[in-house]
DNA sequence: CCTTAATGACTGACCGGACAGTCAGTATGC
DNA sequence: GCATACTGACTGTCCGGTCAGTCATTAAGG
């Protein structure tokens, strides 16, 4: 809920602006960043800014839900709800990669929200953040149990906290320095991250979900049900 | 590298120093922990912290790495060697849930490093940090492929990986807001997580990485190695 | 048309509170 | 009585938020 002004401003000022309160909200991190400093990169009177927003928080928060909109829709927009789990799961990693090299802010900001002191901003933020791509998951998931095309044992809820689980390490990776650092000590990546390793890497990812969801030939034991 | 002083004081009020200032981190990030606070809760004036280290900075790297050492005592202190990989990698959930419940603050500290702003934190840290779970987590797995407890076509790095990326989920579920609030959505918990749901928890990503690992009985297509 | 009035977006100097780090003086203990 | 630890008032800086005034645009009036 912005103020009513920033409606009526030019369409790429307002852009500019917000792009560039992304990027400097997800270099610096909340607290460090300066109203005064966005407003000079922003090409806007420090002044202004409380024109649009009530304060720092607020644009913070526009900010964060701005950019989680746009990340939905670089990964879903494209999807065909038809395709089974595994050709969507291709496709999310897919355009998340791609995504995270274009817009990696949005994905800082989005990380940003579990750490020390952002608490506040997760009690707002979470539930709308993480329900989409739970029941999304949740529902494909489950109409390909009954497709046959995933095992029928499968506990669904678990399945995908474990595949989201992977999705956010896979693109931490790609855009937090610590996790990308983590990622080459772990694979033994010595230069810089190129694009190929990191569709190979996604291929990995996925292929390893692939053979735990689908169904078992021969003798597997199933995982034993709980609950 | 803090300075003489620190050692020299006594050490339950150097004891109650480090906890309060890593308590205190925990709840409020970096940015946001006021120096003249944490000493009134360690009883001590603001000077003398910087008695005992040369800067803010300084002080937080130091309980950082102090956190991460007392993490991997509790986590890998009593862990029998020998012990088979699925033995260890129980042991490793339970005692990390366990630690966790006593010492959040440490791993909210460590989570914290990978958010934005951290970048000079990370580039100190993270490879410290890593570098001995990875290489012990091969080392295992790398045994125990040898023994024929683990499928040989296994990609060891990549495994090492993954089962990381579970395990930092887990404790990050465990011990963040964010994280926490987005487990419950998954797996559709209600109330508070108790103790027993933890352990529930934990056994699953145990029995979730066995079926990972285990050598397949029948037909199961081995994957494709790259690289 | 041109002049005047009204509107509201825009501006940046300024304020007040917060906070890292200092230091001159005091306590302690050997 | 010397050395060393301790102390908290103080300083300078930083930064979120304010506000009195400016200015471009549009509307009204002639």
């Amino acid at each position: 809920m912005p103020k009513q002004t920033l409606d009526k401003i030019k369409p790429a000022k307002r852009e500019k602006l917000l792009s560039e309160a992304a990027k400097l909200f997800a270099e610096r991190g909340y607290n460090q960043t300066d109203m005064a400093e966005l407003a000079s990169r922003a090409g806007v009177a420090k002044g202004s800014l409380y024109n649009y927003f009530e304060s720092k928080q607020e644009l913070y928060l526009y900010v964060a839900r701005d950019g989680l909109r746009r990340s939905r829709q670089a990964v879903y927009g494209e999807l065909d709800p038809e395709w089974d789990i595994f050709a969507q799961l291709e496709h999310i990693f897919r355009q998340g990669a791609a995504f995270a090299r274009r817009h990696p802010e949005y994905l800082i900001i989005y990380l940003n929200v579990s750490s020390a002191g952002m608490d506040p901003f997760a009690a707002k933020m979470s539930r709308e953040v993480e329900k989409y791509t739970a029941d999304h998951l949740k529902a494909v998931l489950a109409r390909d149990v009954g497709r046959g095309l995933v095992r029928p044992d499968l506990d669904i809820r678990q399945a995908a906290f474990w595949i989201n689980s992977l999705y956010i390490i896979f693109v931490a990776s790609l855009v937090s320095k610590h996790f990308a650092l983590r990622m080459r000590e772990y694979l033994e990546i010595k230069g810089r991250l190129s694009k190929a390793a990191v569709e190979d890497q996604l291929q990995r990812t996925v292929e390893l979900i692939r053979r735990f969801l689908a169904p078992v030939e021969g003798a597997a034991p199933p995982v034993q049900e709980r609950n």
